[in-house]
DNA sequence: TGCAGTGTTGCTTC
DNA sequence: CGAAGCAACACTGC
């Protein structure tokens, strides 16, 4: 589930991993001779990975970032891998061995990290370094992204530049806050929190989770919302993805950390996935209800958050 | 067995 | 311009 926690933890997984590596190669088995159009220059496109290698062999990693739900690696020729997990990605970090015959990558048995990971065979990307170790990138449904960043016309395409504020940055007070939503005053306080170019880093679980910490039914519209719930609202955010992080991500579904192991956040919820199930809220006898809110899967307590 | 459901985003259509 | 809906893909679980 990658959403801002589990993005995070991978990346600060990169920082003590591939931080100061040489990548000596990059194997794909994605990489197609007329990508469709959505996928040309990223690593689904045959053309681009031989330009891809070219650029990227014999650098150094300078350090990994976040922004976004988006994961950027920094090469010491001032380039950038992109990569995005979208739904079922994962980068595992490993010393793997080719196998020719089948064209795929399996992890070396005498090394303890990803083995029992069942996503190991859905690799589809491998980053080698000069150190004989791997970055391996999973992805059963294959809409990950992998390209690079080589300018400012790159950034753009890749809508980096259209993103809204971080939350947890210290500096994204609650005037900011408020000041971010009012575009769109009437779509669902839900769709709003997981639109990217309002807010970065927020999806489906993480958004259900600090609407319902702040009492607020996700269908609410921003502009009714009462300046206490408000409040509410914008510490709950905060406070759910600091703790999403702090249980190293959320594991509900398919989510490894860099070294293949799960996070801890799906034992921590409160609404997500637990129709049927008892209201956690203090004193509330409800019960969590699952609805289809803008073509996603929402779930919240009708009893105790507010509906505005 | 078969089909509904799955974390994300970007493109097309209206 | 914005909103809505679906496509990209493949698996799991009921």
């Amino acid at each position: 589930m990658p959403e801002l926690p589990e993005v995070t933890t991978t990346v600060t997984g990169l920082n003590k991993t591939i931080k100061g590596l040489t990548i000596s190669s990059v194997w794909t088995d994605l990489a197609k001779d007329k990508p469709i159009k959505q996928f040309e220059n990223t690593i689904k496109d045959k053309k681009f990975l031989i330009k891809l290698k070219k650029e990227i062999n014999g650098q150094k990693v300078t350090n990994s970032e976040r922004k976004a739900k988006n994961i950027l690696i920094n090469l010491s020729n001032k380039k950038v891998i992109l990569i995005h997990l979208k739904m079922t990605g994962h980068l595992l970090y490993g010393k793997y061995i080719y196998n020719k015959k089948e064209d795929r990558w399996i992890p070396d048995k005498n090394e303890k990290n990803s083995l029992k990971d069942p996503y190991n065979r859905f690799v589809h990307v491998v980053f080698s370094f000069t150190n004989g170790k791997h970055l391996a990138f999973s992805d059963s449904r294959k809409f990950g992204k992998v390209t690079l960043l080589e300018n400012d016309k790159h950034f753009e395409k890749h809508n980096l530049n259209n993103l809204g504020p971080e939350p947890l940055d210290k500096n994204f007070t609650y005037t900011k806050f408020k000041k971010a939503i009012p575009r769109f005053p009437l779509k669902p306080i839900k769709i709003i929190l997981m639109d990217q170019s309002i807010i970065s880093g927020i999806g489906n679980i993480y958004s259900d989770e600090m609407l319902h910490m702040a009492h607020i039914h996700p269908e609410s519209n921003f502009k009714n919302i009462p300046e206490k719930y408000l409040k509410r609202l914008y510490s709950s955010m905060k406070r759910v993805l600091k703790s999403g992080i702090d249980f190293g991500g959320d594991s509900m579904s398919d989510y490894r950390n860099i070294y293949g192991e799960k996070g801890n956040f799906q034992n921590k919820h409160n609404v997500y996935q637990r129709k049927n199930q008892k209201c956690n809220n203090k004193n509330c006898k409800g019960v969590i209800t699952r609805k289809t809110i803008g073509s996603r899967s929402s779930h919240f307590c009708d009893t105790c958050q507010e509906l505005f």
